[in-house]
DNA sequence: AACATCTACAACCGCTATAAC
DNA sequence: TGTTATAGCGGTTGTAGATGT
C-alpha cells in the first residue's frame, strides 16, 4: 500500500510527495487545520509545510483525519444500509455515505466493491417504467401486493416503480422496509418533499388521497422517484430548478 | 520454503459543478 | 459571458498482507 514517495510536479517544477502519509505529516496537517482552519486546500499544504498537493491533503483530512471519523469493522446494521441504499441511489457513495455517520465515501466505495458487489450481484436494480430515463436501482421481488392501490400514477402517464415491500398506492411512490418494523429514508426533511408532492399533482391534476401523508412518510424509494417527477415538472414548470435539485443532496 | 494469486484499502487521477473574477 | 480556480465525486490503481499451491 506503500506508493512511490517522490514525484516532480510539471506544473510548477516543485516537488510533490505522494504515496501513504507519515504520522508527522498527519500531525503537520491537524495541527494546521486546528490552528487555522480549513481556508484553501490549494494553498494551505505550503503553509502547514507540507510536500503534498492540496487535493492529497484534502483526501487525507476528510477520509482519515477530521473527527468523528469512524474507522474499523462496518457493523452488520450498516452494511444492510449500505446494500439498501446502493440499490437505491446506485454508485452514489458520497450520498451514501452522508446516511452513515463517520464512515467516508471512499470506505464504502471500497467495501461495496471488495466485499458486497460480488454477494449482491448486479441482479438487484430497481426497475422503473419506460417513461422515464433515468437509471435507479434494482429491486427486490415484490411478495404482497394486497396493500395496493389504483395506480393513479399511470393512468396520468406517470412512471410507476416497484420496491421491495411494494405499495404503488397513486403508482408514484413506494414504501421501503429495511427490517422489522423500521422504515428508512433516505432524505432528512420532508418539507422539501412535500412541496415537490404538491406541485407535481397540481401540475398532474390529481388529488391527493387519504392515506397519502402515511404512505409517503415511508417512503425510502422516493430518491428515483423524485427525479421522475422532476423530469415531468421540467416539462410542464420554468420554476423546476427551483427546488428540485436539494432533494439530492439530503 | 518459495512463489503465485487474491483481498483489502489507501491514495491517486480525471472529470464535473460551482464560485469568483 | 467567458475564463480560471477550487472543491468534490466516482473510478481506478498500486501494494501490503493473507492465502493457496
Amino acid at each position: 500500500m506503500v506508493r512511490n514517495p517522490l514525484r516532480s510536479n510539471k506544473r510548477n517544477n516543485a516537488t510533490v510527495k505522494k504515496g501513504t502519509w507519515s504520522g508527522e505529516e498527519d500531525q503537520k496537517l491537524i495541527a494546521y487545520i486546528r490552528r487555522y482552519g480549513i481556508w484553501n486546500w490549494t494553498h494551505m499544504p505550503k503553509a502547514a509545510g507540507l510536500a503534498r498537493t492540496g487535493k492529497s491533503c484534502r483526501l487525507r483530512w476528510m477520509n482519515y483525519l477530521r473527527p468523528n471519523i469512524r474507522h474499523g469493522n462496518i457493523t452488520k446494521e450498516e452494511e444492510d444500509m449500505i446494500i439498501e441504499l446502493h440499490r437505491l441511489l446506485g454508485n452514489k457513495w458520497a450520498a451514501i455515505a452522508a446516511k452513515l455517520p463517520g464512515r467516508t465515501d471512499n470506505e464504502i466505495k471500497n467495501y461495496w466493491n471488495t466485499r458486497l458487489k460480488k454477494r449482491v450481484g448486479d441482479g438487484n436494480k430497481l426497475q422503473i417504467s419506460s417513461t422515464c430515463n433515468t437509471e435507479i436501482k434494482p429491486s427486490l421481488p415484490t411478495t404482497d401486493t394486497s396493500i395496493l392501490k389504483p395506480d393513479i400514477g399511470s393512468q396520468h402517464g406517470i412512471p410507476t416503480m416497484s420496491g421491495n415491500s411494494l405499495c404503488t398506492s397513486y403508482g408514484v411512490h413506494c414504501h421501503y422496509k429495511t427490517s422489522e418494523n423500521s422504515w428508512y429514508s433516505p432524505c432528512d426533511g420532508i418539507g422539501e418533499e412535500e412541496s415537490l408532492w404538491e406541485q407535481f399533482l397540481a401540475l398532474k391534476d390529481f388529488q391527493i388521497g387519504e392515506n397519502f401523508g402515511e404512505t409517503y412518510m415511508q417512503s425510502v424509494a422516493k430518491a428515483p422517484v423524485l427525479v421522475c417527477m422532476q423530469q415531468e415538472l421540467q416539462q410542464h414548470s420554468d420554476s423546476y430548478e427551483d427546488f428540485s435539485m436539494d432533494l439530492w443532496e439530503n
